[in-house]
DNA sequence: ACCTGAACACCGTTCAAGT
DNA sequence: ACCTGAACACCGTTCAAGT
């Protein structure tokens, strides 16, 4: 979401503070206190202005919030190395999305939004796209591939980021062990037979794992 | 989260307000007006009560939510005919899941809590991980499996549901638009390529395509 | 054009007291 | 045991005015 950089008039008073300004300190405050901690009114005051002063540099709350991912994609999505292999390619691409994304758990309020999350990601949709397509699938196909490894990748970031912020606020972990303990086996007896090895399963990182089961199935018979 | 229904002592006061008038009233409000207007002092008002009254019966928000997806979840997930056939009541038993939680938008905010979203689930997740233990996966598998599935699952409702709001709340509709008219075909050729059915195409649903690929995958030369 | 102050219309939750 | 009233410590955003 850029802003034109077209040279602007020098009318009326010179701003105090700037777009750059806001969103760096957002990020500060992001970092060192959380997005919860993320308020119009706490910014405002970090950055030694007023609340309103902020809406003239941005619309609403949820603009700086997609201001901030944005920074964050341009910041820290360098674009790798990919190899020439076209499936290993769509591999690469798509991970490389997903552990920048990881990495960054207040993402989740934000990400949630659709499937186009900053301008600075679309090289890496157009890596995946053109691996399934040079894979045999028609570009119709390779889009809905795409979606396909999207769900999946954001399902696994926000069931995740969640957990673990559950994990933190703790008890409800205890509330999941005791369902388990109490599984009658002779209605649920999968289950009740994995019962004790939920948490250690659960908690491996089998993203890989799943990424490419969904891309085997994706070009399956093609 | 079932409250003990022992039999208490009858001291004290008898109780004007129950939890299950709170998350009956708490269920109309957010079939009303949405889960953004449920509001622990609107709750109260709407019951004739006081704010903290309802502190009485829950814990606090977080817990009313829960608790109202619970009560969504007995309410409206009815255990259907599965299919004998392993691999179709794998599908049969996520879709089923899939279908009630997508034809509940609020849930995304609790929903994206973590695996275990309510007892009444629990039946549903032993149908999958026992078809994929017949397919042929190792238990611990079965379990890798069901959490793909359902980072598949959980991720295609949230982008979906996110994407409608935002479409309610319109605007960035058109950033994507704009995104999209802008691309330079020389540098993202691909995607250049499918840009004007782009809309069109992340419309469709494919939720049961990309499901089937998954499968596909994980039960692969298996 | 850019910023300020005051206000509006809310939140979730705690605390002390009442019945 | 259950409920009330008042208060605490906040929110995002609008509006009218100042420089």
């Amino acid at each position: 979401m850029p802003q034109p950089s077209a040279p602007r008039k020098a009318l009326g008073r010179p701003p105090r503070i700037s777009r750059e300004e806001i969103i760096e300190t957002a990020r500060r405050i992001v970092a060192e206190q959380g997005v919860d901690r993320l308020t119009m009114r706490r910014l405002a005051a970090e950055i030694g202005s007023t609340p309103m002063a902020l809406y003239h540099h941005v619309r609403d709350k949820e603009e700086l919030l997609v201001l901030l991912l944005d920074d964050y994609a341009t910041r820290t999505l360098r674009r790798p190395e990919l190899p020439a292999h076209p499936r290993e390619r769509v591999i690469a691409a798509t991970t490389a999305i997903h552990d920048a994304l990881a990495a960054c758990p207040w993402i989740v309020e934000v990400l949630t939004a659709d499937d186009l999350m900053s301008t600075t990601a679309l090289w890496f949709v157009e890596q995946i796209v053109d691996g399934l397509v040079e894979c045999g699938l028609s570009p119709d196909r390779a889009v809905h591939g795409y979606r396909a490894i999207w769900y999946y990748t954001a399902g696994e970031i926000v069931v995740r980021t969640t957990a673990a912020r559950r994990r933190a606020d703790d008890d409800s972990a205890t509330y999941r062990e005791q369902v388990f303990a109490d599984l009658d086996p002779s209605e649920l007896p999968r289950l009740a037979q994995v019962a004790d090895r939920w948490a250690p399963l659960t908690a491996e990182d089998t993203y890989q794992d799943g990424l490419r089961a969904l891309l085997d199935g994706l070009l399956a018979g093609r």
